[in-house]
RNA sequence: GCCGACGUAGCUCAACUGGCAGAGCAAUGCUCUUGUAAAGCAUAGGUUAUGGGUUCGAUUCCCAUCGUCGGCUCCA
């Protein structure tokens, strides 16, 4: 299934990637009403994977020595691997942009020129005879004869005596299809060249790097003008773009990269989502903790983090004669307050929360805005319970993170059970554990009634965890809430309690975080409202506009009673002119603009306007506190 | 980190093949006193990311470093 396949780059929040996934779900869902047909088995994904082909022939006309890696469809489009060789300086020949547009030119005139895709089979050995000079394609053949792994590195069931070849014309490819009939199923007008850039065969950093050039293809010119005026969209809706506009963070090169400055206003922004959850918190019974950004390199080796996350944490910090860690998880910290006292089975569930903000080095080539960063906070807590609180423990939590998501605006949403590879060396702990913890998950998730995939290799390395992830107005992925169970923590630090039996016992934790980090999650909302906030969270919520300077006391006046019912205002005293006042609250994205001139003065009214361009006329100042109150209390999405 | 593109005023961008660095917006000052998406005039703003090199002369060509963007890889 194909979206099973693509289901590793759909949880990246990587931005291209996210435009595929726009596309694919969007066109999804306009072919649903038409048919239900996977999107393995549609006829679009036959014609990007046929244009994959015709772009391969293009790229041999000029490349005559170019040799074929993979090239499948994806989400909303296609790909293909080329290894170029390498020049006289023994660099890696790599494509132009301009070498794009003469590729795409080659491909429509390919098109148009109508050549049938005729499908045959080889026997391995005739196959590996044929691709002699085509290292990557007999790499593929061998191992679908050793029955190991596809193109795509999904394992083959059984090991294959025949390979799948299609030609058109005299490009001849290793492949399975399907295809479309010929070329001319493929319309030169609706397809297109995006990008090109560097990718590893098969994805290793540790073999070669080959050159990927990236295309998009439709069923006809309207689609794909549609796709380009998304990709336009969503463009005009980077955080990062909205991020400078609206004055919410700043990153400065001399603080460094990774390392955001939050403005007034994306603080104010960040402290009303952090204010709910603290307040959503306090309802459920956990406690605040503060604790240091820096920890001993010690407690880390006792964790755990240490040797696992080794080359994604910085450097130790020489102090005296020992060494510090910029923090990369609260965990450890909040262990230790809990092993500040000796503790009872009176005292749990204990629950210690804390906004922590953690240090983590990515590589720079990873940065992202405020959604990949190097210093980030996240909104942790720590649950420490009895063996049989844990379900109800895990519950409770899943109902918090549905609360914030809802409160959000989040409807769209799904869960993710992430478990541990058996094969792979990254997690730590019994296997006895990892069972136990997935089958805790399981059976509350179950009893809430909630749906969820599972993953293998998804887990965090000390145990299994469920994660939230929230789609989108374009559709795109975002992983945000996570809760974890965790085993091996209490057993690495030797927590224990004191049971109504007089016995020690060792507690279970629960880890979790609703909003994931405030950075990313910042950047999400942003992105999600295209900088117009929810009243509640909008950082200016309303302007006052004096008409003439006579009406500016009067407006600071307003200012003043807004303020003392809670609301955040300004006032647009500048020496311009009202329409100039109202484009720039526009352009900020303000929920309310209240003009007032002589007309309101005179009546203690203002004249309401909404960032919608509606235009609600005068209304007395009173109501209006009344009315925006009212929708900041309730958290209302509408004006 | 790897591959590629790029880095000019606070922001968005110009400056043909090397020949005195420019505009709009924003800022500041003045005039206008305005009724629902940009009033007018003026002023100021730059070691063209940083450091080397080639050249009579470098924003332009070359090298290195830093950073941004797009891919890849990674992501507790």
């Amino acid at each position: 299934m194909a979206k099973v396949r693509w289901n590793r780059e759909r949880h990246r929040p990587n931005r291209v990637m996210a435009f595929f996934i726009v596309i694919f779900v969007y066109w999804r869902h306009l072919m649903s009403n038409v048919s239900d047909v996977p999107y393995i088995e549609s006829e679009l994904y036959r014609i990007r994977h046929s244009a994959a082909h015709v772009m391969a022939e293009a790229v041999l006309a000029y490349f005559p020595e170019a040799r074929l890696a993979i090239g499948p469809p994806i989400e909303d489009g296609f790909y293909y691997d080329f290894d170029l060789g390498k020049d006289e300086n023994g660099k890696p020949i790599t494509f132009s942009p301009e070498d794009l547009d003469t590729i795409e030119n080659k491909m429509k005139e390919l098109l148009k020129q109508n050549a049938v895709f005729e499908q045959s089979t080889k026997s391995v050995a005739d196959a590996l005879a044929f691709f002699a000079g085509q290292p990557y394609k007999q790499e593929l053949i061998e191992e679908l004869a050793a029955g190991k792994v596809d193109e795509n590195g999904n394992p083959v069931s059984e090991a294959v005596s025949e390979v799948g070849i299609y030609q058109h014309r005299n490009f001849v490819d290793l492949c399975r299809g399907p295809h479309v009939p010929a070329t001319r199923n493929i319309k030169a007008n609706a397809i297109k060249l995006l990008r090109s850039g560097g990718a590893y065969w098969r994805g290793d950093e540790n073999k070669p790097q080959l050159q990927r050039i990236y295309g998009t293809a439709w069923h006809n010119k309207v689609e794909l003008d549609a796709y380009l005026k998304r990709l336009e969209e969503a463009k005009a809706r980077d955080h990062r773009r909205l991020g400078k506009q609206l004055g919410l963070f700043h990153i400065s090169q001399l603080v460094g990269s990774g390392l955001p400055l939050w403005l007034p206003k994306g603080t104010v922004l960040r402290e009303t989502l952090e204010g709910f959850l603290r307040q959503a918190q306090l309802e459920r019974g956990y406690l605040p903790v503060i604790t240091p950004h820096i920890g001993k390199l010690d407690l880390y080796i006792t964790s755990g983090h240490y040797p696992y996350y080794k080359d994604s944490q910085y450097t130790p910090i020489d102090v005296d004669d020992e060494k510090f860690m910029l923090k990369p998880m609260n965990c450890p910290h909040h262990i230790e307050i809990y092993r500040s006292e000796a503790r009872s089975y009176r005292d749990l569930p204990l629950r210690l929360a804390e906004f922590g903000t953690v240090y983590r080095y990515e590589q720079s080539g990873e940065l992202n805005g405020l959604t990949r960063v190097r210093g980030f906070t996240v909104d942790d807590s720590h649950l420490f319970v009895a063996p049989d609180q844990l379900e109800e423990e895990f519950i409770g939590v899943v109902d918090l993170i549905q609360h914030v998501f809802k409160t959000m605006g989040f409807d769209d949403f799904r869960a993710r059970l992430g478990t541990n590879d058996p094969n792979s060396d990254k997690y730590a702990g019994s296997p006895e554990m990892w069972q136990k913890g997935i089958r805790a998950i399981r059976h509350a998730a179950d009893r809430v009634g909630m749906a969820y995939t599972v993953e293998e290799g998804e887990a965090a390395f000390y145990g299994p965890k469920l994660d939230f992830i929230f789609r989108d107005v374009l559709k795109r992925e975002w992983q945000l809430g996570t809760v974890q169970v965790d085993f091996l923590l209490p057993e690495r630090f030797d927590l224990e309690y004191t049971g109504a039996d007089g016995q020690k016992h060792r507690p279970v934790m629960i880890h979790r975080a609703p909003f994931g980090s405030m950075e990313r999650f910042v950047g999400i909302l942003i992105e999600h409202f295209n900088g117009a906030f929810p009243l509640w969270l909008s950082p200016v919520q309303a302007v006052v506009i004096p008409i003439t300077d006579r009406h500016v006391e009067y407006a600071k006046q307003v200012a003043t009673k807004l303020r003392a019912a809670g609301l955040r205002v300004e006032v647009d005293a500048d020496n311009a002119r009202m329409n100039a006042k109202i484009r720039n609250a526009q352009l900020q994205k303000t929920p309310y603009m209240l003009v007032v001139g002589d007309a309101e003065e005179e009546n203690n009214a203002v004249a309401v306007r909404t960032r919608e361009n509606e235009n609600r006329g005068a209304m007395p100042l009173a109501d209006f506190i009344t009315h925006a109150t009212s929708l900041v209390q309730t958290k209302a999405m509408g004006l």
